[in-house]
DNA sequence: TCCTCCCGCCAAGCA
DNA sequence: TGCTTGGCGGGAGGA
């Protein structure tokens, strides 16, 4: 059956050839022999397009039909191919990438199902393999090596090897982890991290043999492979070289990344563990080398699978290879027994649920002994200067806000604050319809979890770390911005004294209890802050990053389960506007209401409850306090406003890490700050108020002693114009702090989440203590420098790239 | 220059 | 003995 396409099956090159003789115009006379190749069906159309597709293909099938010598004219037009062709013929050859085991082993696996019916085992034959993969035996014995390690495939006879693809992987993974915990892989890394920081400052000590005295009190030498029951390992050498594999290495690996929290490990560390169980006075180079090109082997077959993917890890010697695990998370007890993972105290489950709590103590309390920070003291000088703040503001003539006494005694205490808002918001809506009060009611007191009492064990977690929350300040309580396309809430410390520029610009908020699940979110944020930078190296990832990466680029519990105080917020919204203007009204007539306060200040992103982690927050939902969410502001003073998604969808602060020691300011957050105060003050423009990000930010910057008294911080003009995407909380892109960076740097990037890992201290481009460079304006104040601000503390920075 | 890792030698071990 | 398996390190391509 002749198809119209035949002549099209003539290659585009031999029409070129055939056009290049012929005039341009006339049309290419149709070849005179069919090639002597299949006739034209659809699987030799397939074939074409697989030659196209693959270079090695159509090399090999360039080189078949040149030593096919039956037809002369062929093999003449072949000759004149290669003779144009060379330097294409050449280029034409799989480069390294096309030849990467990653690649091949992408295309071992898509021979076979991820989760193949038990009842029809798939086999798999090297020889068939290697055929129809064009490769070397010997690479897919790389790949089988590492997919043995996790008994995806297991060793049937010589040449022959049975498919079970991922239906063993959790298991697997349990197992290695269990295995990994009792060999304190954990401990191990830690070690190994202290050495490095002792051989910087002590570059001759005597590292190896402390080293070796570790490793060999770890017990760790007689570690083989990892069976499953059921899964038998024959491996062909059982003996000698069975403990060197590739297999072992690979169990080994994934055991790192397992009991790793967060579960980045880098080569190097990988390679010194891996080298130290073996034979450690042969810690010299080669063998490093030599174990590091192993490493990268499991790890690009590891990458196929899904199960890790490339990251980089800045140190103050530079970027380091490192690998996150993505794979899925491993709990602790399943139905097998014998596989139970042991649950230990220093290593939480490995799974997206990893409780934030323990997050959040295991950064506050590191069990190292090392003092990570030194929050403290800059916190009582915060508190301090904040009190001082509000001292003046009380005394203070033009004392912003008029606040019933009994209202503002109310609030000092931060968490009783907190407690107040639901009553607060009751009186406030007392204007209001009962129906639209009867759903505030239903929003703020839908449990009474939803009155964040103070747990004596998370009570650190939650001054801590927050630091700029003093809990007997309520001047500068906070405003919890949720933001609800990054997923991050931010707090907003008002500055008090611009409170009462704004106290006659709040058309149209409305007043909203308090979600108390930003009180969570304080938490989820101060453990993440707080991980930022008191944990170590890279493995401070995975509990900051992860649950917010996770659901930034997935999904996100606001967005999917609409809260019950969004709901709350659109029923207000949704009020008939004389209950808006009555409200207004009632804000303009008794100041001592507290409805009416401006969301400015400084904004601190928080992470919610709900994006920290799904465990907290399904242990939260239970009290109800999950649903509760991000629609509202609290008022830094007198109570909450509300405030419409829109609004927030213009509030960006991506790079905005407030602590008292610790603040990182892209020139995006600088930029963003004030875009929230514009949206906000758009209605009022007749305010003559300074713009009250640029103010608060630098009340926030005097405050931790960034800048002095006299400077001022504008916002930035210009930069307010950068558009302000809702992606754009990621602050990896354009910031100098960024810390996450994909493995394939020139390919379009999905949203990432920070992923400042930050060490004991912070790492200082400019010297120990370069201070933020300070730039005179033309109206006599003075500016901070774009870019980000480093406070001398060293930092060590985790980039995907 | 360093990172990454392909490539293939060659030895161990098996049928 | 031939074949399979896989440790190992040189060195090339790429960043």
């Amino acid at each position: 059956l002749k198809t119209p396409l035949k002549q099209a099956a003539t290659s585009q090159l031999v029409l070129t050839e055939r056009q290049s003789d012929c005039q341009p115009l006339t049309t290419p006379p149709k070849p005179k022999e069919t090639p002597p190749a299949d006739p034209w069906t659809p699987t030799s159309n397939l074939k074409m397009l697989i030659s196209a597709a693959s270079p090695e293909i159509r090399s090999r099938e360039q080189r078949r039909q040149l030593s096919d010598s039956s037809s002369e004219v062929l093999q003449t037009k072949h000759c004149l191919r290669e003779h144009i062709l060379g330097d294409e013929y050449e280029k034409s050859q799989p480069s390294r990438k096309e030849k990467s085991l990653g690649l091949l082993c992408h295309k071992f696996l898509a021979r076979y199902p991820d989760y193949p019916s038990p009842s029809q085992k798939s086999y798999i034959c090297l020889d068939e393999v290697t055929e129809e993969l064009h490769v070397e035996r010997r690479r897919i014995y790389d790949i089988v090596n590492v997919l043995e390690s996790l008994h995806m495939v297991s060793r049937l006879a010589r040449n022959r090897y049975v498919w079970h693809g991922r239906h063993n992987l959790p298991q697997t993974l349990q197992a290695l982890k269990k295995v990994g915990e009792e060999n304190k892989y954990i401990q191990q890394i830690q070690m190994i991290k202290k050495r490095e920081y002792e051989h910087e400052f002590d570059p001759d000590g005597e590292r190896n043999e402390e080293m070796a005295s570790s490793f060999g009190s770890s017990e760790q030498s007689e570690m083989s492979f990892v069976e499953l029951p059921g899964v038998e390992f024959r491996a062909a050498s059982v003996n000698g070289r069975k403990y060197k594999s590739l297999r072992v290495m690979s169990q080994k690996f994934v055991m790192l990344f397992l009991v790793s929290t967060p579960q980045i490990v880098s080569l190097e560390v990988a390679a010194k563990i891996l080298i130290g169980e073996d034979q450690l006075e042969d810690l010299d180079k080669s063998k490093f080398k030599t174990k590091i090109r192993r490493l990268y082997d499991i790890a690009n077959v590891l990458s196929s699978l899904k199960l890790i993917k490339k990251v980089h890890v800045t140190e103050e010697r530079g970027r380091k290879p490192a690998f996150k695990w993505t794979g899925p998370e491993v709990l602790p007890n399943t139905q097998d027994t014998k596989l139970e993972a042991t649950s230990t105290t220093c290593s939480p489950p490995i799974s997206e649920s990893i409780s934030s709590k323990e997050q959040c103590s295991k950064a506050l309390f590191p069990s190292k002994g090392k003092q990570n920070f030194t929050r403290h003291s800059s916190l009582i000088k915060l508190v301090k200067s904040i009190e001082n703040d509000r001292r003046k503001i009380q005394s203070a003539p033009t004392s912003p806000v008029k606040i019933s006494a009994s209202t503002y005694q109310s609030l000092p205490v931060f968490p009783n604050t907190i407690a107040q808002f639901p009553a607060i918001t009751k009186h406030q809506l007392e204007g209001q319809s009962k129906t639209a009060e009867e759903m505030q009611m239903k929003c703020a007191l839908s449990s009474p979890e939803a009155v964040p009492k103070p747990e004596p064990s998370q009570q650190p977690a939650l001054s801590q770390p927050l630091g700029v929350c003093p809990s007997s300040h309520s001047s500068v309580s906070p405003v919890i911005l949720p933001h609800p396309q990054s997923g991050v809430s931010y707090a907003i410390y008002l500055h008090p004294s611009q409170a009462h520029t704004v106290t006659t610009y709040s058309p149209g908020f409305m007043l909203q209890p308090l979600p108390c699940a930003n009180v969570t979110g304080i938490k989820s944020n101060n453990a993440k802050v707080l991980s930022k930078i008191t944990t170590e190296e890279g493995d401070t990832q995975r509990g900051t990053e992860e649950p917010t990466k996770s659901l930034a680029a997935e999904e996100r519990p606001e967005t999917k389960s609409e809260t019950s105080s969004q709901r709350c917020l659109k029923r207000s919204q949704a009020l008939p506007e004389n209950n808006l203007i009555k409200r207004r009204k009632s804000d303009e007539e008794s100041l001592d209401t507290p409805s009416t306060f401006f969301p400015s200040g400084y904004l601190i992103p928080l992470t919610h409850c709900t994006h920290g982690n799904k465990a907290e927050c399904s242990s939260k939902e239970k009290a109800g306090v999950c649903s509760l969410q991000h629609t509202a502001y609290s008022s830094p003073i007198t109570g909450v406003i509300p405030m419409p998604a829109s609004e927030l969808k213009t509030v960006n602060i991506p790079a905005f890490h407030i602590t008292p020691l610790n603040i990182m300011l892209s020139p995006n957050s600088i930029a963003a700050a004030p875009v929230l105060s514009n949206s906000c003050l758009n209605s009022s423009s007749t305010s003559s108020a300074p713009n009250p990000s640029s103010s608060a930010l630098n009340f926030m910057l005097q405050h931790i002693g960034l800048i002095p008294a006299g400077v001022q911080v504008p916002a930035n003009p210009v930069l307010q114009h950068v558009p302000v995407s809702s992606q754009s909380e990621n602050i990896g892109h354009s910031s100098g702090s960024t810390n996450v960076q994909e493995g394939k740097p020139s390919a379009p990037k999905e949203p990432q989440e920070p992923q400042a890992v930050t060490e004991n201290f912070f790492r200082t481009p400019g010297g120990p203590n370069t201070e933020p460079s300070l730039s005179a304006n033309s109206d006599g104040t003075q500016r901070i420098s774009q870019g980000t601000l480093y406070i001398p503390q060293r930092k060590l920075e985790v980039s995907e790239n």
